[in-house]
DNA sequence: ATGAGTGCAAAGGCTTTGCATTAGG
DNA sequence: CCTAATGCAAAGCCTTTGCACTCAT
């Protein structure tokens, strides 16, 4: 995965913008992730970033289709490479403590899905840009 | 639907919580609403409410299982009538305007994918309460 | 009466932004 | 050089909370 950084480095020179240090970073540590991370977390690992930058630089990344924002019930945000860039996956969504951890369904089940979604979307007209699949319950720390 | 009210006392009730004329308020236009509603929308549609009321009966509401609460990647919460007062539905969410409206799946492609889900719980430990399913992109009235 | 519910206004907390400084190209 | 990026601190904005009042039981 030597082509995420290039990658990514594309994406953001498409949108004029640059691949810093600090951009490169958060992109290294999403990366090294299982899970999706919040702000705090990734400040954690990245003791050197700052808050501020942490927040800018993720909305860039974002914008740029480089990493995707996920919104839970809890108090943060989380992030994780955009989906194009690993494969595609759920999320198992913990109730108790917020956390995130990922899981794939089979191919099968994610054709018959895939095929439905299209289906419900044109019957609305709506221009579904992709899907979102979420387990929401209790994680086996919490439980 | 005149069990709605009568459903609702009941799971208030049953969390030590009364049936006010504010909550009846709020559950009768979630009811009325086909898709999930912001507070500022409720606010609109409810102009003798107090905007700390709805957090607060929209709260309690929810701890009673009576409404449900749906976080997107825009400014507001947004609620909706719990899942076993509805019939079961996705959500179709505009990355545009943040408005979300409703959509069903064939119950065949719901049945294979809740047997898929159920394993890809069991598999990683994880007590799956329910499931969420979205289609994000663009609406009609944005594009 | 008596405690829950309500409304107003103020406070909280995650996130965003202003501004001076630094660094990348 | 010159613009974008960075960091710190302050401000924003949705949401929550304190407090006095009202209503239902």
């Amino acid at each position: 995965m030597a082509d995420l950084h290039a990658t990514a480095a594309a994406r953001l020179r498409a949108d004029a913008q640059r691949y810093t240090t600090n951009r490169r970073i958060i992109v290294d540590h999403l990366d090294r992730s299982d899970r999706p991370l919040s702000i705090p977390e990734l400040l954690d690992r990245a003791p050197d970033l700052a808050q501020s930058s942490a927040y800018r630089n993720l909305a860039v990344l974002e914008r740029a289709g480089v990493v995707g924002r996920i919104v839970t019930n809890d108090e943060f945000a989380r992030y994780e490479l955009a989906e194009d860039l690993t494969e595609h996956h759920h999320h198992l969504i913990c109730t108790a403590c917020g956390a995130i951890d990922d899981f794939t369904l089979s191919p099968a089940v994610e054709a018959d899905l895939e095929r439905a979604l299209v289906l419900a979307a044109t019957h609305g007209r709506f221009a579904a840009a992709s899907h979102r699949l979420d387990l929401v319950g209790v994680c086996a720390r919490c439980s």
